[in-house]
DNA sequence: TCTATTACGTACCAGTTTGGTACGAATTGG
DNA sequence: CCAATTCGTACCAAACTGGTACGTAATAGA
């Protein structure tokens, strides 16, 4: 199963791009063709950024993208936050009045916990941690292949 | 955004209630009937929960299913993971060979520490965990209507 | 001030995946 | 031998995601 869609990876990709450069202002086809994505979708996925205030767009001839703010102070969850919206486990975690089994239902109340741990562990990770090397977050082998690792498969 | 399929919420649905009547064998109709959910859609679910080994199916006329480990030994990790596949955050995270960025691609590496503790969030959870009353695992409200808790939802 | 260039923003369309259903094959107890 | 029950496969419909095209707004230069 995959957690995040395309998109909110995309967005990860796109914002962290930036805070690789804070000053600069990029315009949406650059910042394509520097992250190999799709024009399209990256004038779409910075769409959703800019209206969650998370970049601030300037139009006109010499126009572009920044960040709003400084990448420390933006984490991973308000960038997936901002493209897929909020973060639950279960549909009635975010539409709650839609579960018609709201009243017996045994295993509900017990989704919250594990909810705030997946939202913490996203909220944990700023974008400019995203930019430093890895190692400094886990024993992460840096190895050209990094495929050769199990780290990026959970198996129960 | 939701997290879960659907498939896999009715999963761990089925599995905890099967591991309220551990000596219990029963047929996926009356299992249907008793969680509310679809008669077919059980018989999907409880078919992967089998092929998984969590459940063991006995065929014949007084055949059904049962848990095929105790409930304290099955994590809902297992649970979800029989059903929608193993758990990645993003795309590359189960293909690592599907990303055409993988040599420069700065953000893959950090993902595998998200990733984990989503994983180890699933599975400090046990199908009996989910059968004690929610208070014994955070401070959450018993109130008969949660939805006055915002414990469910979370906002960057 | 006008015009042309540049880029943002919105609306639309296609493909894929997921969720749900129905039918046939196999097995066991009476 | 028959009936009941389950497993397994194949099929269909709906929703969502991903991608594209077009219109609108703003700025720089003349």
């Amino acid at each position: 199963m995959i957690i995040l869609s395309k998109l909110a990876d995309y967005g990860v990709i796109i914002a962290t791009h930036l805070a690789a450069f804070p000053a600069r202002q990029v315009n949406a086809t650059t910042l394509a063709a520097e992250t190999r994505l799709p024009q399209a979708t990256v004038a779409k996925v910075l769409k959703a950024l800019a209206h969650a205030g998370l970049v601030s767009a300037a139009r006109g001839a010499t126009g572009g993208y920044r960040l709003a703010r400084p990448a420390t102070a933006i984490s991973v969850a308000e960038v997936v936050a901002a493209i897929d919206g909020d973060i639950g486990l279960t549909q009635c975690s975010v539409h709650v009045e839609d579960c018609a089994r709201t009243t017996y239902c045994p295993t509900r109340p017990h989704w919250s916990a594990i909810n705030r741990a997946v939202g913490e562990a996203l909220s944990a990770v700023s974008l400019d941690a995203m930019l430093t090397p890895a190692a400094f977050i886990r024993g992460i082998s840096l190895s050209p292949n990094p495929s050769q690792s199990d780290e990026h498969r959970f198996s129960a």
